[in-house]
DNA sequence: TGCCAATACTAACCTGCGTTATGATGAATT
DNA sequence: AATTCATCATAACGCAGGTTAGTATTGGCA
């Protein structure tokens, strides 16, 4: 089943048979997609929008000079541009970064569910804010943490998101990506990124190396990377609570 | 009228006057909020959303150590979390920054727009996917930016957020922050943005003084922070295609 | 009017990461 | 087997921004 993952094991909006059976329904193709291939360009209007089946996808925005930041990693069972279905032109590039399957779903199918079912509808809504969501988890990697954090943090993420899609064993896993992809990720370079890398291996928390990610210390890394899926909106918390949440409050 | 601000400007979106009628309509409370004061809570349940009048307020997840990065700010026309509509709970903190007054939506009536006015439904996720670019382009502010861009980006970009809503005349208006509340936004130190406001000012970019931002280059404050107003959805350009984008491209 | 707390501002010092450069490894192509 | 190109790796050096430690303003309130 192409939508088996979506949506699955998030909380409290994972999809009835009926709603899968919808999905299905309203695939209008299924594509093979080459490496480093760019799917939708910013600005330029599109109909229809993306599930990714298998491999990974980004998105990105490009500064001046062409450097590049990655505002999204997709993953299989993420529907990669559904934000586009409400915003119909996109502020930023889609692409892939391995090979990649995709499932396509026409807008016009979109309007038909959204003008019958309402509650299909919150669910897909549901799954544009769980990206959201992400962003504001990156911002947090971005705003407040060192290069190790963010790669850990980032790390630990891409895990537990695999997991759900069956793609994790929950401390191993293949993510074909280079430093590089890393770096524009992260916001660093890719030299330092070279160095964070070493340092995770130097202090057994994890190593990356020929495409295959390999966590030796789930929560170490976790901690090192102030990571707390509360953001996933998983139904089962992985963590339980381990990483016991202390917060100051500044306002009253 | 209280929803007027709400996707004022915003390309192919703003409400039609039965939409405005509807939304006014299921206001159950307009209430007035003193500043620094939390309003959601992580992770607690909550069954309404909040349409922000009048004041500014912010989003945010503190770290370990309680520092804090802000991941939103919100003006007169925002609604402010809709998206705990569909996710139930938040993943991050809502608080005011100055006082505020602000409408309450019970997520009950939301659900019978959701249920009987498909087109409705539409501006509503557009409108929450809007924060959403608007968190891509944070995402990028901190991925690529020196310390100087990232508050001159932030600085254009509120320019703007405010005339849509009628509170900046395109040069100048009134921001309730604390230089502290601009580190939290940019992911600095509040020693260094005092540093770089200093910079704005004797580079006769900006200034920023007793909660009054003016801005003497317009389009130099845009430059030096590589704001291009795209992602904010809006019906007319307030930059035309002055800052023409070259942008490489590494894939294919 | 004077007090207090919050905010703004500045300087001196230090470090994490960027920059530049150069070589090693490995995988694809001939 | 040789060539090429992408990726990985490491070293040397510099600087943007963090840290610490203060002083100066400002504004609210008694």
């Amino acid at each position: 089943m192409l939508t088996e993952n979506f949506l699955k094991g998030r909380r409290g909006s994972s999809l009835s048979l009926e709603e899968h059976a919808v999905l299905e329904s309203v695939i209008s193709e299924v594509r093979t997609l080459s490496p480093r291939s760019m799917i939708v360009r910013a600005g330029e209007p599109i109909y229809h929008s993306t599930l990714l089946i298998d491999g990974f996808m980004c998105r990105y925005v490009d500064d001046r000079e062409g450097l590049r930041q990655l505002v999204a990693v997709q993953v299989a069972g993420d529907f990669v541009d559904l934000h586009a279905y409400p915003l119909k032109v996109l502020d930023h590039d889609v692409a892939t970064l391995t090979a990649a399957t995709v499932a396509i779903i026409p807008h016009g199918k979109l309007d038909q569910i959204n003008a019958t079912m309402p509650e299909l509808t919150r669910k897909l809504w549901f799954s544009t804010l769980l990206d959201a969501a992400v962003h504001r988890a990156w911002l947090f990697r971005l705003g407040r943490l060192d290069a190790v954090g963010r790669v850990a943090h980032f790390l630990s993420e891409t895990n537990v998101r695999l997991q759900l899609a069956g793609l994790s064993d929950g401390t191993r896993f293949a993510l074909g990506f280079t430093q590089t992809d890393i770096s524009e990720i992260c916001g660093i370079t890719n030299v330092h990124t070279n160095r964070v890398l070493r340092q995770l291996r130097e202090e057994q928390l994890c190593v990356f190396r020929s495409s295959i990610v390999e966590i030796q210390d789930v929560e170490g890394l976790a901690r090192r990377g102030q990571f707390d899926p509360g953001y996933l909106y998983l139904s089962h918390d992985p963590f339980k609570d381990t990483a016991a949440h202390q917060k100051q409050n500044r306002f009253a």
